[in-house]
DNA sequence: GCCCAGGTGAAGC
DNA sequence: GCTTCACATGGG
C-alpha cells in the first residue's frame, strides 16, 4: 500500500493529541470519563455559519433522520446543482441565505419542515438584509455572540449554543437537548428530579472551558446507550 | 389513535 | 424565576 493511503492515520493520532488537554480537563468527573471511554475518536465539527445555523432552526422537534430530509429537500428546491468530478454524481449546495429569503412561505413548507418556515425565512431575510452579520460574531465573546444569534426567530438557548460550538468553535458552549437532559439527569442525578433550567445552570458551572466536548461525549453517549436497550 | 422527536416563545403562576 | 402548552410532520 502506498504511503499516501496512511494519511488518515497521521491525521487521526494528530487529533488525539491534540484532544490531550479535553481528556486532562475532566481528571475527576466519572461520567465524562466514561462517556470519553465509549466514544474515542469523536470530534467537533466546524461547519459554516449560515448553514449550521439554519440547519439548527429547522431542527426543533424533529429526529435527526427528518431533518436530514427536511435539508435535502431545502438544497434541492434552493439550492445550486453541482456535479461531483470523480462519479459525475448530480449533487445541490445548501442555498444561500438571499435565495431562501426570497423563497415564499408556502415553498419552504413544502420542502416539509412545518412551522419552523417562517422562522427559516425571517431568519434568513434578516441575514440576507444586513440586520445580522455572521461573518461578526466570530470577533464577539461568547455572551454577545449567543445575544446576537438569540435575537432570530427560532433561534433559543440551545440552537444559539449549536451553531456557536459547531460553527465558531466557542469550545465553551454547551447546548442542552433532550439528550444531553437524559445524559445530565442519568449520571449526575440520579435519584431526583431536576428541571431544565437547573440543568443548564449545573452544566454552565460545572465543565469549564471544553465544555462543548462534554457535551459532545454525553450526546453521544446518551444515543448510544439508548439504542443498546432497545 | 398516541407518543415522541438535537426547541421556541408566549402565557400563566 | 419556573411550568405548561401550541406549533407541523412523520415514524414507531
Amino acid at each position: 500500500m502506498p504511503v499516501s493511503d496512511w494519511g488518515w492515520l497521521a491525521d487521526y493520532l494528530q487529533l488525539e493529541q491534540d484532544l490531550a488537554p479535553v481528556l486532562a480537563s475532566f481528571p475527576d468527573d466519572e461520567p465524562i470519563r466514561k462517556a470519553v471511554a465509549a466514544c474515542r475518536g469523536l470530534r467537533l465539527l466546524r461547519q459554516a455559519p449560515w448553514e449550521c445555523l439554519a440547519s439548527f432552526i429547522l431542527s426543533s422537534t424533529k429526529q435527526i433522520v427528518q431533518i436530514q430530509q427536511i435539508v435535502a429537500r431545502l438544497c434541492e428546491q434552493f439550492g445550486e446543482q453541482v456535479i461531483v468530478p470523480q462519479n459525475h454524481e448530480r449533487v445541490y449546495s445548501f442555498p444561500l441565505a438571499v435565495r431562501v429569503a426570497a423563497a415564499g412561505e408556502g415553498e419552504l413548507r413544502a420542502c416539509k419542515m412545518g412551522f419552523r418556515a417562517p422562522n427559516l425565512r425571517a431568519a434568513a431575510q434578516m441575514i440576507a438584509g444586513g440586520e445580522l452579520d455572521l461573518d461578526r460574531l466570530s470577533g464577539l465573546s461568547i455572551h454577545e455572540a449567543r445575544e446576537a444569534l438569540t435575537r432570530l426567530p427560532g433561534v433559543g438557548r440551545k440552537i444559539a449554543d449549536c451553531v456557536l460550538l459547531f460553527a465558531y468553535g466557542f469550545q465553551d458552549a454547551f447546548p442542552v437537548d433532550v439528550w444531553v437532559m437524559k445524559a445530565l439527569r442519568g449520571l449526575y442525578f440520579p435519584r431526583r428530579s431536576v428541571s431544565l433550567p437547573r440543568l443548564q445552570k449545573f452544566a454552565a458551572t460545572h465543565f469549564g472551558p471544553w465544555a462543548g466536548y462534554a457535551q459532545q461525549y454525553l450526546f453521544h453517549y446518551a444515543r448510544v446507550h439508548a439504542k443498546l436497550k432497545e
